[in-house]
DNA sequence: ATATACCCGACTAAAATAGTCAAGTTTTTG
DNA sequence: CAAAAACTTGACTATTTTAGTCGGGTATAT
């Protein structure tokens, strides 16, 4: 059980910027730098996390990106399903008719499945993005 | 984040097992024609869940597998080793000296993702295989 | 004997992932 | 104005992982 590599560096980019905020936006290339995520990636991965509102993006010379939300209030589960990286942690779907194994009736383990999901989510519901920065011994 | 077909089959199987358990061995194909699962593939599912001493076998006519501990004692995590399906959510390895992108310190995101790991590991540390059977409405 | 059912390694098709490439557009600054 | 910095976007590809299948066994109850 992974998660990809584009929620992960998602996340990592998001903290680099919270860290290094300041009043003008943060450019890829420096997050780039710094983390050591290829900029053509991260190029990707805030293409999405632009379109769902996570950043906002100031173009030419002395651009960048800028946090939409302050980190205090930027949820990881809002950073996580910009990327469509939605916990399910099996294939049945909950509203669907159909179940896992194509028959009618929910299988055995379903439901626990969907406890696991709830629990998931819900880590990713209750944290922040400051809570992240908080006491970190290691420096970015 | 998902969880393999593998991992989300075994506990289906021996959720089966526990339900008609009786004093004979389970047969894998009483299992798939029962769960609808291919009979090869559970062949190979099992064979790892023997090897780490889930379950045992029982060869030759009306063999089958029977569970090594009770439902009340059997973890979901231990099912879920026993198919190497760890629950590390991102590449980074505890005890390795490199961290996720190669630098020698740790990233700004690893305590996160080690907080992570701890609470879905706990989820499945805390879950017996009995839990599963408890209150369902779907037969199977 | 023979049918049933476990045993085991190797193989493969399909899907997902991780990342690159190419060809832009916008804005600031000298 | 020109050039450079930096965002924009879709398409493309190599690699890896997943989800199985296949073939040829071995053990045992009847
Ligand atoms: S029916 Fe939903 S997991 Fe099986
Ligand atoms: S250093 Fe461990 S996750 Fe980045």
């Amino acid at each position: 059980m992974k998660l990809n590599t584009k929620s992960r560096y998602a996340v990592m980019a998001l903290a680099d910027m919270a860290v290094f905020s300041s009043d003008n936006a943060v450019s890829l290339r420096d997050i780039s730098l710094r983390q050591g995520i290829s900029l053509l990636y991260l190029e990707q991965i805030f293409l999405r996390l632009k379109k769902n509102n996570i950043v906002k993006s100031v173009r030419g010379i002395n651009g960048g990106y800028i946090l939409v939300k302050s980190p205090k209030e930027l949820k990881i589960s809002d950073i996580l399903s910009a990327l469509d990286q939605k916990v399910k942690t099996i294939g049945c779907k909950k509203d669907s008719k159909k179940s896992c194994n194509g028959k009618s009736t929910k299988c055995i383990t379903h439901n626990f499945w969907d406890e696991l999901d709830i629990h998931i989510n819900s880590f990713f519901e209750n944290k922040k993005l400051s809570d992240l920065l908080k006491n970190r011994e290691a420096r970015i």
